[in-house]
DNA sequence: CGTGCCCTTGAGTACAATCAACGTTCGTGG
DNA sequence: CCACGAACGTTGATTGTACTCAAGGGCACG
C-alpha cells in the first residue's frame, strides 16, 4: 500500500487518520496473471482496486477487433475507483504484466463520502486528473501524427512511474509488446514498429523487450510536444 | 437551472433540499457570446459552471494550431465542475454558441461535499461520466474510421440532447460549422465535408446550417457502431 | 528441435491531409 | 440598392501517413 500513499503524498497532505481509515478499508489482496481481465464491462461492482505493482490498463473494443486502450494504470493507482459511482464500467479492466492489487468494498467508500470529506475530495480529484489523462490522448489520437504520438506516450509514462520511483537512472520497466503498444496508440503493430525505429534512429529513445532506454529526454519531449501541466504534478491546493 | 435538475432527476432521485441547495449556491447568472473563450487552461478557478443553454466544449490545441475539442457540454451539464478539485483546468472552455450559465462558487462545492454526501456522490458520477464519454472519444479518435467516428458522434448527440428534450421529430440543432466538427472529430474541414456527403448520400442523415436531420437512426447506429451503455442513461443504482 | 510469440521487412493500397481554387450566403457600407 | 468582403462550404488534384497483406527471422520454452 505504500506505493498508493506516496503517489498521494506527492499532491496532498494526508492526516494519519484519513491514511488509517483507508489501511483499514483494504478487504483482500489479490495477484493477478499477466494478460487477465480482472473486470469486464457492464459487470455490476461492489469494491474498487488499488493497483499495488504491476500495469494494467482500460481497454475499449470494437467488433471488429480493434482495441483501444484508453489510459495505463501504474502502481499506486486505482485501476477503478469511478466504478464505486458507475457501479458498471464501459470498458475492460486488464493486466498488461503480472500485478498485485488491494480491494476496497464500495461500502467504505460510502463511509468515507460520509466521514472523509476531503479524503472525498482528494480521490475525485485523481479521477480528474483520469480524466485529464484522457483528455491528452484524445488530443493525441485526433490530432498528432504517429511519432509525437509515441513520444508523448513514453513522456508520460515516465513522469508517471517517476512519481513512484519506478524510473531508473537511463530509463524504465514497461513490460507490453508492440501490439499492445499500438492499443494504446491508435496504430497498428506494424506502424508501431516502423515508428519505434524512427525514434531509434532519432537517438531520442529506445524501447525493446519491455524496457524503455531514454538517451534524449530534451528531444524526446520537443517531438512529443509534451507539456506535464496535465498531470498536475507536485502539492495541489485543493 | 430546470434543465440542470431535468439532467439530473433522469438517473438519480433528488431531495427538496439537496435541490434547494444547489439552487442557493449559484452566486451569478451569465451570458456569453458565440465563440467566447469562458475559461483558459491554466487560470485559477474559484468557482464552477452550470451550462443553462447553448454548447460549449473543451479545446486542447497544438502549437501547430491543430485544435482537438475534447468534449462537448449540452444544456444542463456542468461545463468544469472538475475545476472544483483541480483548482486549473487542462484545457480551454469556449462557447459554440451564444451561452447562457450560471456560476456556482467553489466555497459553496466545499461545504456540499461536507454536508451533502449524496449529493457530492452525484455529480462525482457526473465526472465520471465525463471521463467515460472521453474514453468513447478515444476509440473513435483511435480505432473508428472517418465515417463511423462522425456517425457515432451524432448519435451521442442525440441521446444526450434527448435527455433534456432538445430533440425533436427528426432531428436537432447544433450550432457548429464543419471546422469545429472536425476539431471534434479529429479530422480536416476538407475531409468532414466529405465524409458528410457520404452520410447524406447514404441517406442516413444530413447536417446543415447548424441543423441535423436524421432519416435512418438505426442506420445511423450500425454505421457508428453505436451502443449507449456508456452514457449510463436511465435510473442509476448510486 | 519444433512451435509459438513477437519483431521486422517489403510491396501495394487507401484513407485522410494538403494545396488551391471556386461558389454561396450574408452582413455591411458606399 | 448594389458592391464588396468575410465566413463557410464545396470540389479537384496531389501527396503522404498509416494500413493491409504477406513473408521471414529471432528467441524462449516445452
Amino acid at each position: 500500500m505504500d506505493v498508493h500513499f506516496r503517489k498521494l503524498r506527492s499532491r496532498f497532505h494526508l492526516s494519519p487518520a484519513e491514511e488509517r481509515f483507508i489501511r483499514d478499508s483494504v478487504s483482500e489482496f489479490r495477484t493477478y496473471p499477466e494478460n487477465h481481465t480482472a473486470i469486464r464491462a457492464g459487470e455490476e461492482l461492489n469494491h474498487s482496486t488499488i493497483l499495488l505493482s504491476g500495469f494494467m490498463g482500460r481497454y475499449k473494443d470494437l467488433k471488429s477487433g480493434l482495441r483501444q486502450i484508453t489510459e495505463l494504470s501504474l502502481a499506486g493507482d486505482w485501476t477503478d475507483i469511478h466504478g464505486f459511482t458507475l457501479k458498471r464500467l464501459d470498458h475492460d479492466i486488464g493486466t498488461l504484466s503480472p500485478c498485485r492489487v488491494a480491494l476496497v468494498p464500495h461500502e467504505r467508500l460510502q463511509v468515507m463520502t460520509e466521514a472523509y470529506p476531503r479524503l472525498t475530495r482528494v480521490y475525485w480529484f485523481g479521477t480528474n486528473l483520469d480524466a485529464a489523462i484522457h483528455r491528452e490522448w484524445e488530443l493525441s489520437l485526433g490530432r498528432r501524427p504517429g511519432i509525437a504520438r509515441m513520444a508523448h506516450f513514453f513522456c508520460e509514462v515516465y513522469v508517471r512511474l517517476d512519481l513512484v520511483g519506478l524510473v531508473q537512472a537511463a530509463g524504465y520497466d514497461l513490460p507490453i509488446n508492440q501490439t499492445e503498444l499500438g492499443e494504446c496508440l491508435g496504430l497498428t503493430p506494424v506502424h508501431v514498429n516502423r515508428t519505434l525505429q524512427q525514434l531509434r534512429e532519432s537517438g531520442c529513445l529506445d524501447f525493446r523487450a519491455g524496457r524503455v532506454t531514454i538517451y534524449d529526454m530534451p528531444a524526446l519531449m520537443r517531438v512529443g510536444e509534451f507539456d506535464p501541466g496535465y498531470l498536475y504534478l507536485g502539492p495541489q491546493p485543493l
